[in-house]
Order: C-alpha cells, then structure tokens, then sequence
DNA sequence: GTACTCCTTGAAGCGCGCTCAAAGTCAATT
DNA sequence: AATTGACTTTGAGCGCGCTTCAAGGAGTAC
C-alpha cells in the first residue's frame, strides 16, 4: 500500500475543479498540506475527497474562500471550536437561504417573461428554427411540457 | 411641466445599486443613454427604473453582463429579436434552476453538519468556555510527512 | 464672493478566485 | 541517451464587475 492515493488530476476531476484550484487551495490554507509520494507529487486521500467536496459544494454557494480559510484553520483546532464553526455555518446558511429566494424570484420572473415573449411570437407568426413546434393551419392541440 | 425624472442618486437608491454602477451600465450598453436635465445630469424615467430592476434581479442570479449585453442589444431592435430574446432567458432559466439545485444541496448539508457540531457540544459540554478534547469527529489528515 | 453639494467625465485601481507560464524533476519508453 | 508526459515549484497574470480617483461644472445658500 504504498502509493496509495487519488493523483492531483484524478482528485480533480473526481471534485470537479482544476489541478490548479487544488494546489491554490492547499497553498492558501483550505486543505492542509497534502501527503506526497517518493517523487514529491500529492498523492490525495478519501478524508481528502471529502472534505474538497464539502468545499467545491459551499464554493458553488458563493461563500468567500476568506471564510473557508477560518472555518478550517478552526477545524484544525479540533471539536473545541465546535461553537466558532457552527456559528459559521448558520451564518452561511442563512445567506444561502437568501439566496434561494432571490433566485426563485427570478426564476418566476423569467417565466413571465419567456412566456411574453411567446405571445408577441405567436402575434408576429415568428417560428422558432429548432425546437418550434410545427404549427399549421388547421393545427391540432399540444401539450408542451415546461 | 414635463422635467420630471429620477435623480441619478435616488434611482441608484430605487434599485439597490451605487451611482457608479448605473453610469457604469450607460457605459457599457445595458441602458440606453439616459435622458439630461438642462445642467447636463441624468434623468432616470419609470421605464429605466422597471428595466433597471430586472437587470438588478438578474445580475443576482449571475448572470454575465456581457449576455445582458447581448440581451439588451436585441432588445433595442424591436420585437422581431424576440425568439433570440426568449432563448437567452430560457438558457439563462436553466442555469438558474441549476443554481437553486446546488443551493438547495448546501442547505441541506448545512443543516446537518450545524446539527453534528450541536452533538458535539452536548457531549463537551460547550457553552463557551473551552476545555480541549482530542478526537475529530470529522475527517482529519492522516498522511502528513516532515 | 465663498462654500457646499451634487453632478459630470475618463482613466486607473482593486478584490476575488483562479489560471497560466517557466523551469525543473522523475519514471518509463524508445 | 533522448524523448515523452505527468507531475513539481514559484510567481506573475487575468477576467470580471465594479469602485475610486482626479478634475471640474452647475446650482443654491449665506
């Protein structure tokens, strides 16, 4: 077992992110230093694996990388900062919170509009190149799914 | 007398933007040049403020400006862009349900993880005096040379 | 007049989060 | 020995979306 572990590429790709952004994450403190192989290359672990998800999934929330930087080195002092990290993390998750409603507003928003802009289409005799559907004189009922 | 029209500094307020956001969007094409005073200031109409909101709301959502841009640009050519406007806001939809997808996700991890650091404490006896105890609970690095 | 506030412009600057370049190491293959 | 290719390092560079700067004009108050 003595070359066990993920290469920095297959680590990327398995927490979808660039070799790059891995090696910017252990440089600027969100992974500790990273286990080596005999020729000095980052040989990845499964805690690994995990922990790169949890941040690839709080990254993909806008999180700033700031506040991932205090949230590990706490981590790193262990289960005496169980406080300090929980408090981060509601914080946090009520930004995300925020942040659903506002995309949901949009997402309604966006609703309205496209299905304005299928009224002015349909006004004008506009058809669509590609998904269109075919709508002929004596056309029949359609149920188009959203 | 028809003078009427928003300052730059109230429809900044208006739409939750600064001044410079808004000359900054003159600038670079998301909103038509905007009507002056007779001192050469801008007077933002009702019609900028509804269009400027949606940019807001957009912009929320991350949308790149330079598809605004594109957005806006159809726009200014009339109804006969609609089909590419909708296909612009049907994409852009997508990548919004996508975003609340992920959102959603961390909330839900959120959710859990805060619930474990409340085990944790219990089982410390947290409240905010620290006594350290050693295991990690979560994941911890393992491989680690010097 | 003088001060104050609000506005104007173009250009430069900034913070974030990567992203890339250059030069080198190592292992395996030819 | 040479080449290939995947990795290593440090440090610089980049794209985005503002944000600030610098210099000035116009309007009102005292």
């Amino acid at each position: 077992m003595r070359n066990a572990g993920y290469t920095i590429r297959t680590m990327a790709e398995r927490c979808g992110m660039t070799t790059h952004t891995l090696r910017y994450y252990e440089r600027v403190g969100l992974i500790q230093p990273v286990g080596r192989a005999r020729n000095g290359h980052r040989r990845y672990s499964e805690t690994d694996a995990v922990w790169l998800n949890f941040l690839h999934c709080m990254r993909d929330t806008n999180i700033p990388i700031r506040e991932l930087q205090r949230y590990a080195a706490l981590r790193e002092q262990g289960e005496v900062t169980s406080l300090e990290r929980r408090k981060i993390l509601e914080d946090h998750q009520s930004v995300v919170a925020t942040q659903i409603e506002a995309l949901e507003k949009a997402h309604a928003i966006l609703t309205h509009k496209i299905e304005n802009y299928r009224k002015i289409e349909e006004k004008l005799g506009l058809r669509g190149s590609s998904e269109a559907v075919e709508t002929e004189r004596e056309e029949q009922p359609v149920m188009v799914m959203a």
